[in-house]
DNA sequence: TGATACCTCTGATTCGTATTAGTAATACAT
DNA sequence: ATGTATTACTAATACGAATCAGAGGTATCA
């Protein structure tokens, strides 16, 4: 036996079984007695296949076929950061057990990272994401357009998390933010509560908007009134006005202004839910928070299933849009408001 | 604009920049100004690429027998198992880390699960892994001859866990289990114990041996009798004969097997560590047991190092295979022998 | 002026597979 | 005998990128 073969190849095979590599094509892509190939051909071609232990190039199969079944995965961070690390997890999971389904794999960019941690799509203006049929992009992306530019190349993608692109119509998944947060608000207000805050940073993407709109939404069906906060770090004089103000409750968009406010509140002898129900809408990691649950793995499946539909030709852009219900808070720390 | 144009190749680029395809070829290939293409061409070049989104097609490259900057990872179960979720991340955060300082872009092989949830490199015929540079394989294959047959087939790969097998030199990234438990046995008699039992399964794996090794060696150094039990399920009745025969402390080898330890103890009236000092030398989850830590990120780092080092031609079996430490185990569940 | 070297680029070929068009051989009908 | 179908294959080609052996052109020198 030859210590040191290279790989065979069909042609190996063809010559070990007397045929010819088109015969052997046939028969080791099951095209098999029903499409003109006799059982006895095929099962000398087959012996020849144990025999050399031959197992097909991938890539010289790619090629012909002119797809990779290579999914993308970009994130605009890092992928799997430290210090968030369960939320790109679940996505990752939900795109994982997607992929799986679908017989395709992941290809995870991590080359295209540049020096300030930041991961572009076109780094020296070459797009690597395009070694993939496809991709689903991940993360807080400020600008649009890098993504403008690869809806205008016509490259497959779907973006996890609603994106809106003047001029363009981009594939995304997304949250159903609007509906969940109005929600908590239709829930605070049936508990008692008449004043419920919204602290928010000065971001103006998508799902900062979404959330807005749905606390909006809330107020007005409860006849609430709108007490908004933007700030990018809560002033701890913000809760004594708030207080005096017959505040209740205060919906707080991320965990680091949640964060604050309890500080805040404690240095003022205060307690969350007692002195005032506390709702965090996105948390990064699984937490003591009232949050709500984002369905990261639904969005990760979805958000392939999407794209494969992208890849089998859909041109339906109202198919390519898709809200996934979040789940409501628990109530850690949530409670009526004090009497 | 076309809105449907395919993804672009270097025969286009070559058109739009008026050069050759070979032209294209060495361009984006870096073979720049010093290889005999001026500056102005290569310009050229580079903007048709920018302005076509350019990205070399991996099927061809790696049929030609170039690289891609693809790292492959294997795993044979699901990479994302909800049962093991921290189990495996932390590996793929250590590979992702090093895979973005060297600029390779991972591949994540889904497509290869069989209808079992096995994962086989040689999945009907093809083995799929050869679409990446290279690979880092990691779990737990029971068999060896999908390995033996990447390795004789010159396959660059390196395996997270110390793997032998027999004809071949596998590359491989392991724990350092043997001095780890080593240590354990030498800190348990430090504290008095006479008698350290050895609870684990049947499996004969490297990893398995060389906790066992580790077990053995620190008994003989601490001048302690060797009191193996090797079962897949623990009999509670088991639990009275040790404490019957003077056993103080008891390293399982795996969860289940410490778990079930701990439920014979409590229906005895006895907990540990009070009674019964317990050791779990490997964990799914991070938890509440007196664990080793394995140095998976490190694992991860250091796969991927190798691997490199692999493919840049290193030749060197001995640089191809790494223990690293593991951390000692946290004393939660160990204390002195009741007195 | 012719020879030589060098520079810049191109045509043709290759990798391994899937596929299409087609060939040779036999069977059957007219 | 001639034409048509069917069976069982094969030769040739295309996929996209890399590479090699030059082809033209210009510069330099004898």
């Amino acid at each position: 036996m030859d210590v040191q073969r290279r790989r065979a190849r069909q042609a190996d095979v063809a010559k070990l079984a007397g045929v010819s590599q088109a015969t052997v094509s046939a028969v080791v892509n099951g095209r098999g007695p029903e499409t003109g190939i006799p059982e006895q051909t095929a099962q000398r071609v087959l012996e020849a296949v144990r025999q050399l232990g031959y197992a097909a190039n991938p890539a010289a199969r790619s090629l012909r076929g002119k797809r990779n079944r290579l999914l993308g995965v970009h994130t605009f961070e890092s992928i799997f950061p430290v210090d968030q690390l369960d939320f790109y997890h679940e996505f990752l999971v939900g795109i994982e057990q997607q992929a799986v389904a679908d017989g395709y794999d992941l290809v995870l960019f991590a080359s295209t990272e540049d020096l300030d941690g930041r991961r572009r799509i076109y780094s020296d203006g070459m797009n690597r994401l395009a070694l993939a049929d496809g991709s689903v992009l991940l993360g807080v992306e400020p600008g649009s357009t890098e993504l403008a530019r690869l809806a205008a190349e016509g490259y497959p993608f779907v973006h996890i998390g609603r994106r809106t692109v003047p001029g363009t119509e981009i594939a995304w998944v997304g949250a159903d933010y609007a509906s969940a947060v109005r929600e908590v608000v239709a829930r605070l207000a049936a508990l008692g509560h008449r004043r419920v805050a919204y602290v928010t940073g000065p971001d103006r993407m998508e799902v900062f908007l979404d959330k807005e709109a749905g606390y909006r939404a809330g107020c007005a069906e409860a006849g609430l009134p709108e007490l908004m906060y933007v700030t990018s770090q809560l002033d701890p004089a913000w809760v004594d006005a708030a207080h005096a103000g017959g505040v209740t409750a205060v919906l707080a968009e991320n965990e680091p202004l949640a964060r604050q406010l309890v500080a805040a509140l404690g240095e003022r002898g205060m307690a969350a839910p007692a002195d005032m129900s506390v709702v965090v809408l996105v948390t990064m990691t699984e937490s003591g928070w009232s949050s709500l649950r984002i369905p990261r793995n639904e969005m990760g499946r979805s958000a392939v299933k999407t794209l494969t539909r992208i890849l089998a030709g859909s041109e339906d852009p109202g198919d390519h849009r898709h809200l996934l219900p979040c789940g409501l808070p628990e109530d850690h720390m949530i409670g009526p408001p004090r009497s």
